[in-house]
RNA sequence: GGAGGGCUCGCAUAGCGGCCGAGUGCACCGGUCUUGAAAACCGGCAAACGAAAGUUUCGUGGGUUCAAAUCCCACGCCCUCCGCCA
């Protein structure tokens, strides 16, 4: 939710912001033609209600006819409050809804354009250049005894799949270097819900656009995570923080579960793209001004992670139409999968600034005042598409597959067996 | 799933339909006193919007009333007991 303040006094801004994410920006004098209303009637409404509150309390000291006179114009006057009131209701009501549309306001910085207008920012590694034919991740997963994806197929549909021997290791080594890696730098592990309610759903922003991407369990009206984004982020809904506690740090771990809706005949081979995966992820609520150093911050962790797996990427600023309505900016990790000949996204963080607060109401109390905090987000590690990167980026020609050395600890070996 | 109890300012509690945005204790902040500290005493201390006047907030939403923390209804959450259960 954008600041309604700053959309009356910087209406073009928010328009060539909508613009940009070729949204709609008409939204923006709605907005301030129904914030206008909403003024005028919160004004007619307190002042009618100052009028009722004097009244009322002289009735209770009066008596006889004086009282009964009294009550008459208490009586009266009690309707139009309630009028006033009714209208002042559905004019904030109105405003709110109209404000909600707003996507959040781009990072001026940010590349303008579609999916394919990205930027890169920078390439780290080189990609390996192989004396044999590399083999997918697939066919490596079950020469390992690593990835099943016929039997996921057979006991939960399609874009399931059961990760078995290696595979389930690598998982727990991947999962244990990445939280201890947080921990170092601060981070507060977490294990969160995954099963939340509607206000942390539609708080986060999940309830918009991406709604369709969204399990939802009807009978008990909670929905599944798709990101522990969504429950780190409202932990401190309704909250006032701390200045002097910030930056806030959480590392979720957890399992995420996304429809994937809309994606269909996409990444169907394999386990790119899956509707339940485990992940964790770096949340953090952080002071406003210094949001843009915690983003860069987040993606440096980001590269750190990478760079220990050993496996060459880039990076991208993502384009204003592909970013999520709550972020300003984002940049995306892409790691090299060879036998796609292709950079692949595998790990993404945004920038929220105090878009996604304003909504679930989390603000931090300083010196200065009570205010909205910022906040970002960053995948430390996303299972799956990692263990595709390590897979077909450490392969040997005979299908066995090196470890990367920040996992041999975790691992106890340094290569990958055939079954 | 069944039965009961509760939700008020950081914590603990008081609260008769109008004198309650709300008392008390603890905690906290400032001061006096003290070589320093403790104690004692004095003062302050919920939040949001607003330039201010003022408005809103006693779990949430509705209702009754001129007037609701206080009465009624629904929901949520917490606690205790029984049943079931990893």
């Amino acid at each position: 939710m954008i600041d309604l303040k700053f959309i009356r006094e910087n209406p073009d801004v928010v328009k060539s912001s909508q613009k940009g994410r070729g949204e709609d920006e008409s939204i923006v004098d709605q907005v301030i033609a129904s914030d206008e209303i909403r003024r005028d009637a919160i004004e007619m409404f307190e002042k009618l209600r100052a009028q009722q509150n004097t009244l009322s309390k002289s009735v209770g000291g009066a008596t006889g006819e004086e009282k009964a006179a009294l009550l008459e114009n208490a009586k009266a006057l009690a309707n139009s409050v309630k009028e006033a009131d009714t209208k002042r209701a559905e004019a904030e009501d109105h405003t709110k809804q109209l404000v909600m549309k707003l996507s959040n306001i781009l990072d001026p910085a940010a590349p303008i354009g579609g999916e394919a207008d990205f930027v890169v920012l920078e390439h780290i590694g080189t990609p390996r250049e192989f004396d044999f034919e590399p083999k997918d991740h697939v066919e490596l997963g079950k020469l390992l005894g690593a990835i099943d994806t016929e039997r996921g197929a057979k006991v939960a549909g399609s874009r399931s799949y059961y990760l078995t021997g290696s595979g389930a290791l690598l998982e727990f080594a991947l999962v244990n270097y990445a939280i201890s890696m947080a921990v170092k730098a601060g981070f507060v592990p977490v294990i969160p819900p995954v099963l939340v309610n509607p206000a942390a759903m539609e708080g986060t922003g999940f309830l918009g656009q991406a709604a369709e991407n969204v399990y939802r369990i009807e009978k008990d009206d909670v929905y599944l995570v798709g990101t522990s984004e969504v429950p780190l982020a409202a932990m401190h809904m309704d909250e006032v923080l701390s200045g002097d506690k910030l930056p806030m740090r959480y590392a979720g771990y957890s399992s995420c579960f996304r429809r994937e809706a809309g994606s269909y005949g996409k990444d169907t081979r394999g386990i790119i793209r899956v509707h339940q995966f485990d992940k964790v992820e770096m949340f953090s609520f952080c002071h406003p001004d210094q949001a843009k150093e915690e983003h860069a911050r987040i993606l440096q962790w980001e590269k750190d992670f990478l760079d220990a797996m050993e496996i060459p990427y880039r990076v991208i600023d993502v384009a204003s139409g592909d970013l999520g309505s709550s972020a300003n900016r984002k940049f995306d990790c892409e790691a090299w999968i060879p036998t796609q000949n292709a950079y692949r996204e595998v790990t993404s963080t945004s920038n929220c600034t105090e878009f996604q607060a304003r909504r679930l109401n989390i603000r931090y109390k300083d010196g200065e005042g009570t205010k909205a905090v910022a906040t970002l987000n960053g995948t430390l590690v996303a299972i799956p598409r990692m263990i595709v990167a390590i897979l077909e980026n450490h392969q040997n020609s005979d299908g066995t597959v090196n470890v990367p050395k920040a996992l041999q600890p975790f691992l106890g070996k340094n290569r990958f067996e055939l079954v």
